[in-house]
DNA sequence: TCTATTTATGTAAACGTTTACCTTGACTTT
DNA sequence: AAAGTCAAGGTAAACGTTTACATAAATAGA
């Protein structure tokens, strides 16, 4: 590999004068310009970005911590937040599986000039030493107690809360609630927020009507769908599904066509996450829109306007959740005969 | 931030002895061993991975190179070479839209040790230059005539030939076939396939069946095949459908039903690429699947064994593809009265 | 014409590591 | 007791840049 040095004595000039014409910074005559420029095409000179770092102390890569990274909403966060990125000229490092304990480390490793940070533990000591590092990140939908860092917030809760307060404007009261990995903090929210509208409406909840999974299970989404229905219609009522992911729904959708429960003439069904195929699904699939783009957009122009301009104001952004209505909602039918 | 000269300094040896401890290499006593990782500890210190690479020559890290991020089986690819190079300490970071051109800047800018590159355009002058690095890369399902480079490919040909001729077996001769963006590689894969079956069998292609669309399209992959069939069924009539994609099955399905072509009584579809929704559709969608995992899992296997042990044997891998049969699929009605 | 300013370029330190080589002292071996 | 071996740790160069500062030549100002 041809260095700056090789260029610089092949030129006939010294390095610092090859840095400023590449770097088209300070003086020089465009008659060197000319010189230096042909003999690094000559040699194929490619400016080594380590050492530039180094010496910069900036790399031009943002780091994104994933732990759950199957989440349906993942992809098109990851390619909104590239899109912002790399306008501006950064890129991006997937970074998995790790502890909120461990971002410290990798920020002050010095690879990445800012963090984003998704999913992730609620660790108020890892918390303090992340602030500690001093450098830039910000946190994407997570369960952040903090007021003083950057985070952009899904009111996931909210969600839950609409979901369940439709299903019972439509006379719906024995509603399944299937989730996701229950250790998950959206997760948590959109049960909480289910638990209020019942409450609300004076409706007792049923234990046997919750059907949970952990990160233990091995089954995919639609599995824990398909499954929770086949298991639950042999034990109890219900005329309505809330789930945490439109994939869930699929699979309680397919469960439910099969126990003949026909749908939507039976039975409701309310997804979460809004899928582009959830539209197109027969019969169509209710859920609640995430603002993921949103989400992702805001974060990444926050970290990026305060690495470059290093404005220091914390910021905080509560998105809101909508309703999507579709096919897949209906009245609570008269008869209740559809038990086994 | 503190170094390791800071580290050294209050521990009162040299930055040699840090050094050597902190990576456990070389000689030293447990007492000194003690004491440095106290002091190292108590100031906070994080070795910083730029001086690092720069010294060692080696990042940890992998460029993904994707132009087409959208395409439904990135995220899978994605997970799976996330999963391998992590267990194998090296991170992921990802680069969109770079032209095979830009790739060879990119591996010798420093910041890399290795590149995967996908889907990209095939320009034998900037490959040459690719290879002239000296670097390592393993392309990974593309367009790649040249023998002597890392790949592994997928048969799509295989795919789109082996759906075409299962429909055919089932009587079907006016096949719709709808494609994604044509200028993409696999997209002219399959398409080949389809040409080749119904010319085996001696059944003329009709150009009123085949759809194109291209990357200036700014419809979702569902509403293409949603619009595609309402478009050609007042014109033209077929009995089936190919699409190159899963989600244009699900806009092509949609759209079917509300012409009321009863699916699959009535009408036969394949998919591609078997997203892990489309078993529980209704009907179970029949697609190909693509083995995406197996592609991530050897690409980035190939690649690791290139940089740690530099075994410098070209590998070539194609892998085979499947098709899934499942519901929607149904032998040629003997009626031919579903034009409108 | 002499000084002051500007312009182009060079010199060398610095960024934070790793590591080849050297030094010191302690322990063996004869 | 002299020579040899070895363990522990130090010295300093190197990785490839950027950049503050120095210098020399050219231009301008009087």
């Amino acid at each position: 590999m041809a260095t700056i040095k090789d260029v610089a004595k092949n030129a006939g000039v010294s390095i610092a004068t090859v840095s400023r014409i590449l770097n088209k910074k300070g003086k020089y005559t465009g008659e060197t310009e000319k010189k230096v420029l042909r003999i690094a095409g000559d040699l194929g000179y490619t400016a080594n970005l380590t050492a530039k770092s180094l010496k910069t102390g900036l790399t031009g890569t943002i780091g994104i911590v994933i732990n759950e990274f199957h989440l349906l909403h993942y992809p098109l966060l990851l390619s909104t937040v590239l899109n912002v990125l790399s306008k501006q000229g950064f890129t991006l490092e997937i970074i998995l599986n790790a502890r909120l304990s461990e971002c410290a480390l990798l920020l002050s490793g010095g690879r990445f000039d800012g963090l984003l940070i998704t999913d992730t533990d609620n660790d108020a000591g890892a918390l303090r030493s992340l602030i500690q590092t001093g450098g830039d990140f910000v946190f994407l939908g997570g369960d952040i107690d903090r007021e003083d860092v950057n985070l952009v917030e899904i009111d996931y809760f909210q969600g839950g809360y609409l979901a369940a307060k439709r299903l019972i404007s439509l006379g719906h009261t024995e509603i399944l609630f299937i989730e996701d990995n229950e250790d998950l903090f959206f997760t948590q929210e959109i049960k909480r927020g289910y638990l209020l509208a019942l409450d609300e409406n004076g409706i007792q909840y049923q234990e046997s009507l919750i059907i949970r999974s952990d990160n233990r299970t091995p089954l995919s989404r639609e599995m824990i769908g398909f499954s929770a229905v086949n298991n639950v219609i042999e034990e109890a009522y219900f005329s309505a599904i809330l789930t945490t992911d439109d994939k869930i729904a699929y699979g309680a959708l397919r469960a439910s066509r099969e126990e003949s429960l026909k749908i939507p003439a039976n039975i409701s069904i309310i997804g979460f996450g809004n899928m582009s195929t959830s539209e197109y699904l027969y019969p169509q699939l209710t859920t609640i829109e995430i603002p993921v783009s949103q989400m992702g957009e805001l974060g990444a122009e926050i970290l990026i306007n305060n690495i470059k301009r290093k404005d220091n104001i914390v910021k905080r952004v509560k998105l809101k959740i909508q309703l999507i209505e579709r096919e897949s909602l209906v009245k609570k039918p008269t008869r209740q005969g559809n038990v086994k």
